[in-house]
DNA sequence: TAGATTGTTAATCGATTAACAATC
DNA sequence: TAGATTGTTAATCGATTAACAATC
């Protein structure tokens, strides 16, 4: 399937893209052209044609492109024409409120099972999940289909539950402020919120507009 | 102050240069090669020294850097030299849990206040603020030293509460799932939780590992 | 058909890497 | 002094932008 080596900096704008056309799909626009779609994003409509163009030709000339059609390339591209069966692991505040968040779900990412080592915890019920023992994550990984692990735990326990996932092929969605080390089969993305805050604090501090 | 023209992809790494700065520092580690770093780090000996740079000469012919001075200068360069006052707008899942994280205070990013709009939540307390009714936003910037609003709100109410905030200069830490429209003076970092989700599922779907 | 807009090649720009003189 | 490693210039690589033939 992959022809090109698709570079970071395409991957990145890629779920903006989605949302850019899902909203134009809500909104009820049916076609729009790459100039259209430039303004819009704030982007060059250059780029926007090569970017797409990784992917196949989906436009038309004369016309331009499709929304519907257009999103569900884009969607397909992002493997999310399937559903993503993901557990959580780490129920502290952040990953009680991950866990709680209802916008994943209508993309298609749901949330089949949750783990805590704190056995005041385990046992209890978050929506309709009962947080198990993290002793049982492995069970659970041989005995369900899991796409993506989800990890909201401090950082001194994130590497440790990397460490023990064996040879499966895994998400890792780390939220924990450090870097894991992977190997083969895992792919991992963090979210580094405090780093988040930082660049916000260094534009704040340089008057610097930091383009998306 | 500025001389050069720091690019996205500088700033995007500082944060990251800081956090194991800081881990190193933690480690009793004293000094440092830009070869070390770039071992640990997974960069270039090369982009460190260039990185680095931009904002000054940290470092000692024959010695690498000094791992203390090193950290201290790349964190008044992110403006973490002081006192970062936030508020934050939005208590549902996502803003109690970042209001709750107890991460952010040791860096210098301080939460004084926090408002949300329904009346059922106003008046309570979480850690140790109370809530605030959101209609007093704007009187408590009047009268208060803020530096960042934190925006965890629906992204439906995001754009008309940045809308509301006057001629103020802010920086604005967006969560929610939309672009807002800024103005001069305000400073944006948006944190798309979505979007990072759906890179992943590219990734996990393409066996892309993604350089940092 | 004429106008619009794509897909794609070529040109430009910028970021990363390599190399090395300066110097601790 | 000899060895190490910086700061910085030059070379390379890659990403973005511009241009345009193809074609709806």
């Amino acid at each position: 399937m992959e022809e090109r080596k698709i570079s970071a900096a395409v991957i990145r704008r890629l779920p903006r893209y989605f949302r850019y056309l899902s909203d134009l799909h809500e909104q009820q626009v049916e076609r729009i052209s790459s100039k259209q779609l430039s303004e819009l994003m704030g982007l060059t409509a250059s780029q926007i044609r090569q970017d797409l163009n990784n992917f196949g030709e989906f436009g038309l000339q004369g016309y331009g492109y499709n929304v519907n059609y257009l999103r569900d390339e884009i969607r397909k591209v992002l493997g999310m024409d399937k559903i993503n069966n993901m557990v959580l692991v780490g129920l502290g505040n952040l990953g009680q409120a991950i866990l709680r968040y209802n916008g994943f779900a209508g993309k298609g990412f749901i949330f089949r099972a949750a783990f805590d080592r704190n056995p005041t915890r385990i046992g209890t019920e978050i929506g309709d999940l009962r947080i198990r023992n993290i002793n049982e994550l492995n069970e659970y990984l041989d005995s369900h289909d899991v796409d993506i692990v989800v990890l909201t735990v401090p950082k001194g326990a994130a590497q440790d539950i990397v460490d023990s996932l064996g040879e499966r092929n895994l998400g890792i969605w780390n939220f924990a402020s450090m870097d894991l080390v992977g190997r083969p089969g895992l792919t991992i993305e963090n979210v580094h919120l405090s780093e988040s805050l930082m660049r916000l604090s260094y534009c704040l501090k340089h008057e610097r507009k930091m383009d998306e």
